[in-house]
DNA sequence: CCTTGACATAGAGTTAACTCTATATTGTAT
DNA sequence: ATACAATATAGAGTTAACTCTATGTCAAGG
């Protein structure tokens, strides 16, 4: 199955412009048909999927097309593409640790907000 | 105890020009001495430590400028603060999950890199 | 007294990541 | 054939959050 930019816009929820933007930073080429149209298919909305994923853990888009680019080398990047990875999961798990003692002490404050307002109450 | 802008930056680990810039912002306006100097105290070191944490759990500057305006109002608004507090909670919450699950796929690429690589090797 | 360093303000510059505009082509329905 | 909607490129504009520059003030040490 192929899909114009429209059609692949749709599907990655992601505007024509950003998809155009993506390409300019080489972090995913699409073919072309005889028109010079983008052509997308699944394999790229499998990566587009993967690049959100990059993305949504914090990865600045100059990193996700290093790894882009080692992709497009193929096999022989393989090592260095799960080192990248290993190393952003690093990255990945102090954020989860982080952002749950955020939580904690935001638990803490509410606490200390019901217990303000429920004393005046009295 | 009082600290310059100077002492206070390393101590908050902003730099100068964040802090005022914060102050233009109306995150946090400290007080001033006779030469029109800013003094900070112990009460913005903690005011600036929750303003950090809600930063780091996403809310834009806008966001907290609407805090901080409530908070400069007094006990009045206490109750509209919670509220955004609760409605940030949960806003956390979900982030947590998301990465939990980035995570977990993360997880499952790197396990396939390294079936990929241990099976090429053979 | 004079220099120096920290501070003050106002406003310009930077960076990342889009997002939009202008203009030109092209494939499809009438 | 013609109109029109989707696509193409190149480049400008936007937004958030800083970060820096220019210029001026002032208190304290030599």
């Amino acid at each position: 199955m192929k899909y114009s930019i429209g059609e692949f816009s749709k599907l990655t929820h992601l505007g024509i412009h950003t998809l155009r933007y993506y390409e300019d930073e080489k972090l995913i080429i699409p073919e072309r048909n005889n028109a010079n149209r983008r052509c997308y298919c699944e394999k790229d909305f499998a990566w587009i999927a993967f690049i959100k994923r990059l993305k949504d853990t914090g990865m600045p888009i100059k990193e996700i097309r290093h790894y882009a680019q080692l992709r497009a080398e193929g096999n022989s990047t393989q090592n260095e593409r799960m080192e990248i990875l290993i190393q952003h999961r690093q990255v990945l798990k102090k954020q989860i640790r982080q952002l749950k003692e955020h939580q904690a002490k935001l638990d803490e404050k509410i606490k200390f907000y019901q217990e303000e307002i429920t004393s005046q109450n009295q």
